[in-house]
DNA sequence: CGTAATAAGTTTGATGGTAGAACTTAAGAC
DNA sequence: GTCTTAAGTTCTACCATCAAACTTATTACG
């Protein structure tokens, strides 16, 4: 889903190169090199850390400046010799991410920095996609507007469905879309480069590797579960979403917990989803669908029987599910997200000494499990951040 | 495991390009257009099809001819027009392909076409690593002496274990082996730029991947079975293998299958290993180990109960445990390896037929199943590939 | 048999991005 | 007030590629 932008320089060589890819792979560096930095790092600082001479960091800059990819900004003197001119990514540049889910539609505008500038959210009972996809380009020209004095770059929309490399949206089960060319629908924005459309369990992985626009996150190889009404799984490996062939990467909500368990729509039984999907965890819980994020921990702890029960569920069936996935894929660090972020910290430990029991390589890298850090639009932050990784990977076309 | 050799062209960009990689580059996109090609091409064929000009493309292949990377080769003459010199892979080029296997030591010169022109098997029944490895370097010795006049550029030892990215082997069940560093051990075979050590499963998958060096496979995308004493798994996507943190990606032999099943030696119960290695299978079908390969399908087909009560045993075993792989991964290609290559259509045609009911995604991609076209030795030989491939990344560094 | 057509490969000068080194600028240290 | 340090700038040299003209080797055809 989340593939190499920019030809000639990833993947295997297939093309020639000439001088003006030189050029174009070297700011592209630099911006990388920019957005990567914990402190804001002058020309010189690039210069080094990239190994290439003052002379030419310095030329490149300039033009990321005047182009506003990057910032200048004052820096606290320090130390003797000439003040170095700090860089940070530009402010004024921004993507928009745009999210469709079952209840509502969201548009946010992300900076390369990272920041969410505007953000518009609409409910959205409808079930018909043109209807779902008008609402959801008048939030996004709102959002446009509010952000007027900035450069748009690009447009990421995450939906919960199987999408294909071109952008079609083959199935949205929880949506009950089929077939549906979501970026033909948003046709009516307008003035938009190029519109990415992509997983959403992805687009929430994705900003677990990659929280800030081209900073690497806490781990480069993980498993991430998105957990809503559907329950999605996304894998990461070197910072990068394994896609499957069909565009839909682990169908994680559909690993068997127990084979005799629960029917699920799927026509299978004992699916993952049938035990920490948000239905499933209000109905054991006693707690209403909308409360479980926020209560189903503290009701655990206050003793609540139903909610005590529903933690013990989700620890069993994450443990097993996960455990298949580990062995399978080999990677053992696990990033909950959507309402399984909000698991109390008693509960993921419990499921990581349950899976370390379970895997087999934990002797050697014990299993690491995590809640996602990202807040409940995280996908529509993640498809800016794809939409920016345009950017990042070519400054070259908007200098 | 098979990481991107040469550093500044792949992966983000951390650090600048100059002149020098420019020319890099494009002696590497040429030596993959040689590689690549169905028919050898001719240095305008190459200009055209990587867009760099019939001059820049003849100089940098003059270079690479001189280096005896490439062959020029006489071409029926077709059309009018100056006839063409045409250009192959250089088959004065060969990487050594070594592997380690439970019963014997494996050998292989293989050169840039993929040809093994040498080759030498003996019989290992030692547990001691150090007499092993001795046993493996007088092989590979030997192995050197017979493409003498050839160039070898590196070398890749196929290992049945766990092996770290610096190359040390942190435990190989089947060996009976516990830390050993393999490159150490084969020191004494003198002379090699960098020994690649890998895991064996990783090796034949990389095989089929890329049967030739530099040559794409059928599939980009697929799940490989590498079947023998125990069973491991691979996960190939876009043509580069998944690598899992512990360099163990693919512990498909302990997949679950059935709970109540056989107790496993990993502690585990149940294991796919349980069912389709190579014990399993010798018991239920009453062959010789060494048989089972050979014989199995010929003695089911002829009516054999025991060998027909093992082919169903696979069947279910196998579209069990694969499907979860399918299902979790989202690639619904599977590559069968080992004595599983060897079983009849009609078995994996049911396997086939089993997944597809088991697996979400079928209805959009079906499952495809075939068996692994490498040989025996297939490791060695994808070994040996996995050392070429430093030189197809950086052929710079050998003109 | 000779000429035209075609396409491969070669030579030449121009272009453009980076390297290297000297230079300028702006601060702190003494 | 001068020295030191380090950032940023300017200039020339280098070198890989491009573009286009040129040479070479073959087939097609009259």
């Amino acid at each position: 889903m989340v593939d190499a932008p920019g030809t000639p320089w990833h993947g295997p060589a297939s093309v020639a190169v000439r001088q003006a890819n030189l050029r174009e792979r070297n700011l592209a560096a630099l911006v990388a090199g920019v957005c990567r930095a914990e402190s804001p790092p002058s020309r010189a600082d690039l210069a080094v850390e990239l190994s290439m001479t003052r002379a030419t960091a310095a030329r490149l800059v300039d033009e990321l400046v005047a182009a506003k990819v990057v910032d200048e900004v004052e820096r606290p003197r320090s130390g003797r010799g000439r003040p170095a001119l700090a860089l940070r990514p530009g402010e004024g540049i921004v993507a928009l991410g745009l999210a469709i889910e079952t209840e509502r539609v969201i548009a946010r505008a992300v900076d390369l920095r990272g920041e969410v500038v505007a953000e518009r959210v609409a409910p959205s009972t409808s079930r018909d996609p043109e209807r779902v996809l008008d609402a959801l380009a008048a939030e996004a020209r709102e959002v446009r507007a509010l952000v007027q004095a900035r450069r748009v770059v690009g447009v990421g929309v995450a939906v919960p469905g199987i999408v294909t490399e071109d952008g079609l949206l083959l199935r949205a089960p929880n949506l009950g879309w089929s077939d549906v060319d979501v970026a033909e629908g948003l046709r009516s924005v307008g003035g938009l480069h190029r519109i990415h459309v992509a997983n959403e369990a992805d687009m929430a992985a994705f900003l677990e590797a990659e929280p800030a626009p081209g900073r690497p996150g806490e781990w480069s190889d993980f498993v991430h579960v998105s957990a809503a009404v559907g329950v999605g799984g996304s894998i990461v490996t070197g910072g990068r979403i394994v896609a499957g062939e069909h565009g839909a990467a682990g169908e994680l909500g559909h690993v068997c917990v127990d084979p005799s368990g629960p029917a699920c729509a799927c026509g299978s039984t004992g699916c993952l989803e049938r035990y920490v999907g948000i239905e499933a965890l209000a109905t054991v819980s006693g707690l209403a669908r909308e409360d479980v994020a926020t209560e189903l921990g503290a009701r655990a702890a206050a003793g609540d029987t139903g909610c005590l029960a529903a933690l013990e569920q989700v620890t069993h069936a994450l443990s097993v599910a996960l455990a298949s996935v580990v062995n399978v894929v080999g990677i053992s660090s696990v990033v909950l997200g959507g309402h399984l972020a909000t698991l109390p910290p008693s509960t993921l430990e419990a499921v990581q000494q349950r899976l370390d029991a379970r895997v087999l390589g934990s002797r050697w890298t014990p299993v690491r499990i995590r809640a996602a850090r990202g807040d409940d639009a995280a996908a529509a932050t993640g498809a800016a951040h794809r939409a920016l990784g345009d950017l990042l990977a070519r400054p070259a076309a908007w200098v």
